[in-house]
DNA sequence: GTCTATACGCGGATAGAC
DNA sequence: GTCTATCCGCGTATAGAC
């Protein structure tokens, strides 16, 4: 009964949306062709503004499809319990750099909505973000309830995980560019790829500012 | 004789370029609108064709600048002799901090290129941007060299900073829409602002990281 | 629900006078 | 070096047939 939209619809709703993450990934809402988005959803324009009314409504159907993604999967990945609260931290950051790696668009989307300065949030998407750091800031409220974190910032911890995150993917189509043209460098720099060198040292640099007196052997 | 340009062109080159930093970092490449960049220069759109050729030439010089203007504070902050290792690191993050702070377009600029894939580098832009990463490499190959360092990856660690660092300036101006309306949530959530809480915050996080059997009481 | 056709302004870029 | 005037295509959005 909930059927807001008719059944046999094909899915042009969803074609729409999942054409529209694409173009507003690689352009940006102001950059982003209304034209090229039905261009590549296979249906006309007119049908974008049939569902969903605007360009900006569009971009917004879009963001905040982005953002349940993360934090539903932020939630499954930290829901489980873990032994420590450490492992639970270790959850959440390998379940954001796959959600992050898994839709290559997310990134992009995200960078530049926050380039724009959170322009087009609307307060329910806002309030989206803002549970993303809930979950990061429940794990540490836990963990410093049990003695076993420091008393960092939370937010200053949300922002260290986010920005490692998605600087270490979003960087990925510079990194293979420069590693392509390093003929002319000295540097032999080892290129680190994929989610393992990445985890690994969010692991150590997160244990080393969470865990007090951490002499673990996870640096080796 | 190196006078490329000549002597009295009042300093439209220059207001082009101010003018053309604001309009990038609000819009981005493809939004920016050579129109606006006049208007906001207080010149002819034509002005701009004949100084820089197209609009592209235009961004890519605006880029330079900025790329250029972080990579000759950061060698200037960290080729003062310090006495450790870690100390460089700190006035590293310290200079980063401060360029991304002092000039408002800096970040949105990066983020936003990085958005794109670095889809409008050239050869000469992108060495600069390896400079900057060169930096870092380099003091953690001296601090390694002595014995300071823990061997971690210079790239992952490079990103980590960088990541942060705009994350933390760029986010502003959403952390302060949601300190406004934070009526109807629970958290009395301590938002940091200014530069003190994050450099503290990252020296915490660097040295936990990179100095083996740090247990400083710079956590308190 | 899906399409075609169209309104109408703004996009980058250039020509050419002064 | 600086300006005005202009080319021409693409931008979002809408009207209305089927």
């Amino acid at each position: 009964m909930a059927r807001t939209t008719r059944p046999r619809t094909r899915d042009s709703r969803a074609e729409i949306l999942r054409a529209a993450r694409a173009e507003f990934a690689a352009c940006g809402f102001d950059a982003a062709g209304v034209d090229r988005i039905a261009a590549r959803a296979g249906l006309n324009k007119a049908m974008l503004y049939y569902h969903f009314g605007s360009k900006r409504q569009l971009y917004l159907a879009v963001l905040r499809e982005t953002l349940e993604t993360v934090v539903a999967n932020a939630r499954r990945a930290t829901d489980q319990p873990a032994e420590s609260a450490i492992g639970r931290v270790d959850q959440y950051v390998a379940s954001l750099l796959e959600t992050a790696t898994a839709d290559p668009h997310m990134v992009p989307i995200l960078m530049r909505e926050l380039a724009d300065g959170g322009r087009h949030l609307d307060a329910r998407t806002l309030r989206l973000m803002t549970s993303i750091f809930g979950v990061v800031e429940g794990i540490l409220a836990d963990g410093q309830r049990v003695g076993e974190f420091r008393d960092v910032d939370p937010l200053l911890t949300y922002l260290l995980i986010m920005g490692a995150t998605m600087f270490y993917v979003g960087n990925q189509p510079i990194r293979q560019r420069v590693g392509r043209m390093k003929k002319a460098f000295a540097g032999p720099v080892r290129v680190p790829q994929g989610a393992d060198p990445f985890l690994r040292h969010m692991r150590a640099v997160l244990r080393g500012v969470l865990c007090p007196g951490a002499e673990d052997p996870s640096h080796a």
